[in-house]
DNA sequence: TGTTATACTTAACAGTGTTAAGTTAAATGA
DNA sequence: TCATTTAACTTAACACTGTTAAGTATAACA
C-alpha cells in the first residue's frame, strides 16, 4: 500500500515547491508585489492549486516567514554551542541577528513588522517561533546576570532592552539604505558594545 | 480681482478635506485595507477627484504622514527651549519620541516602517521633515559630546545608536501589544538609561 | 450672450484575491 | 476487466483594486 504514502510525498513537493517559487518572487519583488497569478506562472500551474496547500496569500506568507525564521533559531543555537563566555555569546547572536534580517530583509519586516497582528505561530505567542527566539535571548541574559556581569536582576527588563536596540538598528538599516549610515559594521558593533557596556554592573 | 484667491482657497480647503479623511482612514483601518473609493465616499466626491488634488495613492500618504511628522518636530523643538542640561534635554527628547510613536501608532509606522522607500521630502533625504529630525537629534548629541559628557566624538555614528534605540522600542511597542513586557514606563526609561549610560564616558 | 476654462463625473481597463463548479485521470473494489 | 469512487487540477466568474481617457456641467470671462 505504498500508493499512499507516494501521494503524500507528492503533494508535499509540490507544497515546497510552491513555497520556493513564493520565496523567491517575495523577497525579490515584495509581497505586495507579487500575485497568486505570478506564483503560478512561475510554476506553471494553474493559480487555484495553490488554495489546495494553503488557506490564502497570507497563509502562504506567514508558510515562507516561518521557515526562515527557524533558520535564524538555527543559526543562533549553533553560536551558542560554539562559545563559552556568556557575554560573547551575546554579542555575537546580536551580530547574528542583525545580519539575519539584512540577509533576509522582507522576511525579517513581515515576520517583526508588517504581520504581527494576525499570524500563527509566528509572532510571540506560546509555542510560536518567535517566542522561541525570545527565550533564547532570555537564557544569554540570565547567564550574564547569574555571573554578576550585568547590574540589573531583572531578566526580562534587560532582555527587552537588548532587543530593542537589535531591532531598531536591524529596521533603521533596512528602511533607508540611502541614508549616509556611519559604516554599516562599525554601526551595528557600536550599538551592540553600547548596550552591554549600559547594561553592565 | 479676488475670484482666483477665492478658488485657490476652496481647492486648498478640499484637499484638507480628502487629507483628513485619508488620514482618518489609513489611521483607523491601515493603509492597505483603504481604497480610493472608499476616501472618495467619505468626502462625499467621485474617486476621480482626488486625483485632481494628489498624484496617486502613495502621494497622498505621504502627505498625510508629512503633516504627522511636522507635529513630532515641533514637540521637540518646544522641549529644548525648556530645559538646559544636554543629557535632561536628550533623556526627555527620547522619551516623547517614543511616546508620539506610541499615540500615532499608525502614522509612526507609515512614516519610519512602511513607505520610506519610495517617499520624497520624507524619508531622510535633504531637505525632508525626516532629515530635520535627525538635524535636531544631532545637536543635541554634539552638545554631549562638547561637554564632554560622552566619549564618542563621532556625532552621527553616536545619534545612530541612540536613534536605534528608541525606534527600535517604539515598534515592538506597537507591533506585539499583547507581549508580557516590563510595566510599560519602566522599559522606555530602562532603554533610554542604558543606553546613554553606554555612551557616556 | 457666446466662449473659454475649471471642476467634477462616468465608464472603462487591466489587474487583484478568492470561490464554485466542472473536468480529467488515477486508484479502488467487484 | 470494467464501473465507481476519489483526488488533483482547471475554467470561469465575482467583487474588488488603482488609475486614466473622455465627457459634462457650471462658473468666469470677453
Amino acid at each position: 500500500m505504498g500508493v499512499k504514502e507516494r501521494r503524500a510525498r507528492e503533494k508535499e513537493q509540490l507544497r515546497q515547491q510552491i513555497l520556493s517559487a513564493a520565496r523567491e518572487l517575495f523577497v525579490n519583488e515584495g509581497y505586495e508585489n507579487v500575485s497568486m497569478r505570478k506564483i503560478a506562472n512561475k510554476i506553471e500551474y494553474s493559480p487555484t492549486t495553490i488554495y489546495l496547500h494553503f488557506k490564502d496569500k497570507a497563509d502562504l506568507l506567514d508558510s515562507v516567514c516561518k521557515e526562515t525564521l527557524l533558520n535564524l533559531l538555527n543559526t543562533l543555537e549553533q553560536l551558542k554551542k560554539d562559545i563559552s563566555d556568556p557575554v560573547e555569546v551575546l554579542r555575537k547572536s546580536g551580530r547574528a541577528y542583525i545580519e539575519f534580517g539584512l540577509k533576509y530583509p522582507q522576511d525579517y519586516k513581515l515576520t517583526f513588522v508588517t504581520r504581527p497582528q494576525f499570524q500563527k505561530g509566528l509572532g510571540l505567542d506560546e509555542g510560536s517561533v518567535g517566542e522561541k527566539v525570545f527565550n533564547y535571548l532570555r537564557e544569554m541574559v540570565s547567564e550574564c546576570i547569574r555571573q554578576q556581569i550585568f547590574q540589573q536582576v531583572d531578566v526580562e527588563t534587560t532582555g527587552q532592552v537588548m532587543w530593542s536596540a537589535v531591532h531598531g538598528v536591524t529596521l533603521l538599516l533596512i528602511d533607508f539604505p540611502d541614508f549616509p549610515w556611519t559604516e554599516k559594521d562599525k554601526l551595528i558593533d557600536t550599538v551592540i558594545h553600547t548596550t552591554i557596556k549600559g547594561l553592565k554592573a
